[in-house]
DNA sequence: GCGGCTTCTTGACATCGATCAAGAACTCGC
DNA sequence: GCGAGTTCTTGATCGATGTCAAGAAGCCGC
């Protein structure tokens, strides 16, 4: 069983028949490193699951790259709001490692409907739970240090700091490289 | 025309006949400067639109209130995650004046998917550009000073700075309200 | 219109985090 | 294993922002 499939189970309670079918809506595709999945401005109307490997997600502003996110195994990689309205990418998705996904396109993704008699409902949860996170991640920036920060992200995805370039997780934590380095040389944590 | 008919009209294009039945879905109610719609740690299972006024949205974290949106005549008010999950309230919804609002509970949110055959479209459409205008958020506090920021909000929403007490605003911009009044007395801005 | 509350500003100062610069450590291709 | 590029750390310094404190200004109830 896939990573794919196994998402599709834990998350939806879907009968196994369905899971097969679903899961052969999605192409496998590999990525080298440097690579990308999308670029901003150009039109993409495609959406995939992280089944191995490490994507970031950034925005060009002012000549310098922001970090919005780090995708890994398990993440969905999509400009969401590029894919929905078929306007054309907000940001750029670039491969960290090689990477292995499932892709679909949006075609194939509207058919997934026709399977999942709920899939209106899923959708909207899986949305919803997304928000909330962004939600959760602007209160950590109104309301927290950046130590707080490091400490709150460390503890949640410890496995990022040593698989990727410091400086991408220093600009997703918004702070310089510097300090990042520093927090992470403090005495005690 | 109720400001809610009006954005009926204006964002989901329905038929005449189908914007009063579904206004008629939502009962008006007011609320009083100081009154809560919603407080943390309750069930609520409504959602509303504003009609007129100001409320503010916060989190409390290390005794400190934390403002994470101000919304105004024309916007949801809602704990989206608690009123599609079904759980306690994750933040507070207060009234900053009186307020005349337009309320839905779940079970009458749900029939709205009866009139409207493309309800489900239009909900994922709008939650996408709900969580679109968070990802930019993430982004501005990522890459922008708190000058920046100001001015961003500022040229947005410039209505707000006369009408919401300033320590609102610069809780909701992630500075503290000494620094915001430094930046409004800046020379030329 | 007075007193008391909240809001807003201003100043002095401390601290956090950015910047600049250098070098150490670590790839990775050859 | 050598050299070039990248990544990471460290130090010195600077600027932005927070903190603390005081007072001014605005608002409201009586």
């Amino acid at each position: 069983m896939t990573e794919l499939e196994k998402y599709i189970v834990a998350t939806m309670g879907v009968a196994d028949a369905d899971v097969q079918r679903i899961a052969s809506f999605f192409q496998p595709i590999t990525l080298l490193k440097g690579e990308y999945f999308l670029k901003a401005g150009r039109m993409s109307e495609r959406l995939a699951f992280v089944q191995e490997g490490i994507l970031r997600e950034y925005v060009v502003r002012d000549e310098k790259e922001v970090t919005k996110w780090i995708c890994t195994k398990g993440y969905f990689v999509v400009d969401l709001s590029a894919f929905i309205f078929r306007q054309p990418a907000r940001f750029n998705l670039q491969a960290l490692t090689d990477v292995e996904l499932h892709v679909i396109d949006a075609a194939n993704y509207k058919r997934i409907g026709e399977v999942l008699p709920d899939w209106n409902e899923l959708e909207k949860r899986f949305i919803t739970r997304c928000f909330s996170a962004l939600e959760d991640r602007v209160v950590m920036h109104l309301s927290m240090t950046a130590a707080e920060r490091y400490d709150l992200v460390f503890a949640q995805r410890r496995e990022l700091f040593n698989q990727v370039p410091l400086h991408y997780l220093a600009s997703m934590l918004g702070m310089t490289p510097e300090t990042l380095s520093r927090l992470r040389a403090r005495p005690v944590q």
